[in-house]
DNA sequence: ACAAATCCCGAGTGGTATGGTATGATTAAT
DNA sequence: ATTAATCATACCATACCACTCGGGATTTGT
């Protein structure tokens, strides 16, 4: 079980943003320069997270990505679902027809449902803030041992 | 992120094998006839779950399988990442060499490593005893009401 | 001895998802 | 007009998934 680039490039993507709040737009080729991601396939992922409403967009020169909502109020569990789809271990959890045949009676149906409820939970209890704290603790200690703490 | 057949069928041969505790060696067919899973393939998830040690295995005529541990001992946890490989959602928390190339020093990784080891909590918190007690319990429940619990 | 039941093992296969490229259109600043 | 950027769509190679197939090897009943 792991999460594919969609996911991962995504919250890199996101975290980058978030580092540079406030900056007005950041153009997508500095982001996939600084994340080492291929820009064209980023594109593919930030596009359905400006549809899902996490990041806005302006064209042209100039142009670039922001997010739209304050990073306290995004957390992974958000950007994940959102270029993945629902977390489901089994189809009957997410699905909305059960082709198990032990219809709706199922025992390990409701594990499964558990289990969901409990990784979106972790997902959801760490916020971009988060994040961009733990970096700037980072490059603090870091700098204080005489090391550079990549971000 | 959803678990591959896998992890899900696996779940559910090691619960069919934890309610017939007891019974001698279960044969695979009957399993795969009752969680209605092609026999061959689950063979192969089996197999693997036998290296593993979680199940002992009696060949010939009137052979079958059977649980090697308790099931309180078993989690779903330990099938899963058994035939899954470790939950590991981006490659430099599970792998041994890290081809990222901010190398030691990344916050994201950081991040990963919280969710990975919040997802294997939750997982490691439901045993084969726990969806088998649900299991009873359910199926008394569903007498008292009048319709049948399929386990 | 023989047949039946069962586990054991490895190779092959069609379909689908992943992780991208390629090409071009649209919009806006200079 | 030119350049910088987002938007949109189509395409593609590869890998993985979820099996199937074909056979052994081993034990038990008769």
């Amino acid at each position: 079980m792991k999460l594919s680039t969609k996911g991962r490039y995504g919250v890199r993507a996101m975290f980058d943003l978030a580092l540079h709040e406030g900056d007005g737009p950041i153009p997508l080729r500095s982001i996939a320069e600084r994340q080492n991601i291929s820009e064209h396939y980023l594109e593919q992922l930030i596009s359905t997270l400006r549809n899902e409403g996490f990041v806005e967009s302006v064209r042209g020169a100039h142009g670039g990505y922001m997010l739209a909502k304050n990073p306290e109020e995004i957390t992974i569990g958000h950007i994940i679902r959102a270029l993945e789809g629902p977390i489901s271990l089994a189809d009957c959890v997410a699905g909305e027809e059960s082709n198990c045949d032990r219809s709706s009676n199922c025992v390990v149906e409701l594990v499964w449902n558990q289990v969901k409820e409990g990784i979106d939970e972790v997902l959801d209890s760490i916020t971009l803030e988060d994040i961009r704290q733990e970096a700037i603790n980072a490059k603090q200690e870091g700098e204080q041992h005489g090391y550079m703490y990549h971000i």
